[in-house]
DNA sequence: TCTTGTGAACTGGTTCACAGCT
DNA sequence: AGCTGTGAACCAGTTCACAAGA
């Protein structure tokens, strides 16, 4: 036992890598996919292609799970699929409360693929009284000051903030005291919150503005000037 | 001259990197706050503050644009401003595409803060026909058959995908082949492209997923375990 | 013989800390 | 005196390449 003591980085506890945990979630797809197709077992490498991925990250990104594979042989997909499942906590179903009842809130409450997921959409909240009442996919929209309530009602712990970028902080505000502890925040703001509590943020016009980038390097010849700098 | 022939890493040619790059708009945003509140000159502190980024790194990611900052006073807001903007291709306006009139495509057409960010939505297309002809946000919804011509008539670079997962590699596939070099990418599919395309992927359904591993993690008291390797 | 699991090298990105300029 | 711009140290993540094991 005292052999290992100071030999292992700092993963004691196996706290996995954050770019790992983002593609837990595409493999367990591609999972689905093969399992679908009727295939029992998959090498890292077909595994690989179908998550778009360089097959030695794969194997890297499982390890961290643990040992799940069979050398010479490839991974069983049932068993690969109940592992990463269990790693990103679908051994439960998750209530969620999406903030703002607006188009992308209800878009994000009719998104199929939730329920297979583990992600339940327990609540949707909204200001606007001409929205409050109203049915989206299945659940009716309450009012805001509904919030520390329903968080109650469903033990909420992850919220998503789909409300204009001027309201995005106070929601926030309001999601903390409530006890959310988890954020996804669709709202164009920097949300700020305590450190105790995860605000993952995706920003639409931003992905975009990117890739505009891109486009704007492209069209002004950009890409096979490395050799410039020796002229 | 022959002096630095050797000395630089690869950037010859001003190539931002990526993370850079998807925290300008970041930047964009906090300047245009700031410009709204009347400031005309800001120090990277504010600026940071502001982006929710450490200030060595603002400065960092501004200094691969070009010194447009004064040493012992800070940055010129407008002049940031439009630097930036320039880099990021906003001198002109991109039109885009959209592929897909459910309801990310509908709540991607209705988004405000394209405009004013170089994005048109010049149009949408769906292959069902009870919603080809409907109004989006006053774009009219057109036959995806159309997409060969809408990509001619806008000159179109850059295409958003917003269809169930099974129908995004064909769609894909028919993008490429109209011309299209960038695609945003929000079906739950991971995308077969020609190197010479970029893709951006957004998956709502992983963003909850990473939320709900870290609430797993909290909830199992797994924070504070880093000790437990020297017992 | 085939494929996993993983040290080791490498690459890209972040942070530090200070020289350089106003 | 104050703030930018940036080399240098540092850290995380990726890829390589091969030993270990079915």
């Amino acid at each position: 036992m005292t052999l290992l003591r100071t030999s292992r980085p700092a993963r004691a506890d196996r706290g996995i890598p954050d770019a790992t945990v983002a593609r837990l979630p595409v493999y367990l797809g591609a999972l689905a996919e093969l399992a679908a197709d009727g295939r029992s077992t998959c090498s890292s490498g077909e595994l690989a292609e179908a998550a778009g991925v360089n097959p030695a990250k794969l194997r890297k990104d499982l390890s961290y799970l643990g040992s799940y594979g069979t050398r010479g042989v490839g991974y069983d997909v049932a068993v690969l699929r109940h592992h990463i499942g269990r790693e990103l906590g679908q051994t439960q179903t998750w209530d969620v409360v999406i903030v703002g009842a607006g188009h992308l809130g209800s878009a994000l409450s009719a998104y199929h693929g939730f329920d297979s997921r583990g992600i339940n959409v327990a609540a949707v909240l909204d200001t606007d009284p001409a929205r409050i009442g109203t049915d989206l996919a299945g659940v009716e929209v309450r009012p805001f000051a509904d919030l520390e309530a329903v968080v109650e009602e469903f033990g909420i712990a992850i919220a998503v903030v789909a409300t204009p970028g001027e309201a995005a902080q106070g929601v926030a505000d309001a999601l903390v005291a409530a006890g959310v502890t988890s954020i996804l925040n669709f709202a164009p703001a920097v949300l700020q919150v305590p450190e105790t509590v995860t605000v993952r943020k995706v920003d639409l016009s931003i992905e975009l503005q990117v890739l505009a980038y891109h486009e704007q390097r492209r069209a002004s010849g950009h890409e096979a000037a490395d050799e410039e700098v020796a002229g």
